[in-house]
DNA sequence: AAACTACGATTACACTCGTAATCAAACAAA
DNA sequence: TTTGTTTGATTACGAGTGTAATCGTAGTTT
């Protein structure tokens, strides 16, 4: 698959949370949050479409942007192999990390337990 | 913090498993899994000892390397960082991608009810 | 119509990364 | 002692990244 790089994945989670977006309306929104010159964007929607990543559509001067790349896959992708590099696969070793680290809530807890139970379902 | 490249993880791991060593026994390790130059290695520790994340003492000629950045510390910083970027910091989505692609093992499933109680035990 | 503006396309540029090759110095061998 | 060899240090070099600036052109304003 292609690789996204960090700067280009802020860009995608925009358009993961809403498209398609002209790019001003990208910068703006992103605007929000961090500080990016607009050319900065633009350069970044732009390696996204040579990418694959993200196409557009005319409105006739402006281009309306939207996602290809699918924010479940990319997520699949990325926690697969970090979890690969950094526990041989086990999924289960970073999770007690975020737990020594006091990183869990409740409710992370209950969708875990939950998780569980429904797996167990299906597997036992 | 310094930012560890993937093929300087792949250096680190090394000698996280095993250390002080020598570069051509780190050279010598690396190659059962994977096929790299000598003096491609060989950069790689420059740049981490550059980085802060290795150093060396001195065995007359040879340099015998150990990792000064911890293990736990890089697998806490990267798999927090990661969980951040993609789920917004909350773990649990990231297990549950594990489930529906069915990367989940029975001992996966034994380590999280165990973490889960614990934690139960603890936070409630 | 001329000047200005808003957009995307193209170009820029320093830095990191993967992947080495070359350099210099200290030993080892002949 | 001259020659090779081993080892770390320095240099190389194209691709990717973060961060823009400039160019060309289609609209907009005066």
């Amino acid at each position: 698959m292609f690789d996204i790089s960090n700067a280009e994945a802020e860009v995608l989670n925009v358009l993961w949370q809403q498209s398609p977006m002209s790019a001003s309306d990208i910068i703006e929104r992103l605007n929000e949050e961090r500080e990016w010159h607009e050319k900065t964007v633009k350069t970044l929607l732009n390696r996204l479409v040579k990418k694959g990543a993200v196409d557009f559509e005319k409105d006739k001067r402006r281009y309306l942007y939207f996602p290809v790349l699918e924010q479940s896959s990319y997520q699949q992708h990325a926690s697969q192999s970090l979890v690969q590099r950094l526990f041989s696969g086990r999924v289960s070793p970073l999770v007690a990390g975020f737990a020594k680290n006091n990183n869990l809530q409740k409710d992370d807890i209950e969708s875990l337990k939950k998780l569980i139970s429904d797996w167990e379902q299906e597997n036992d």
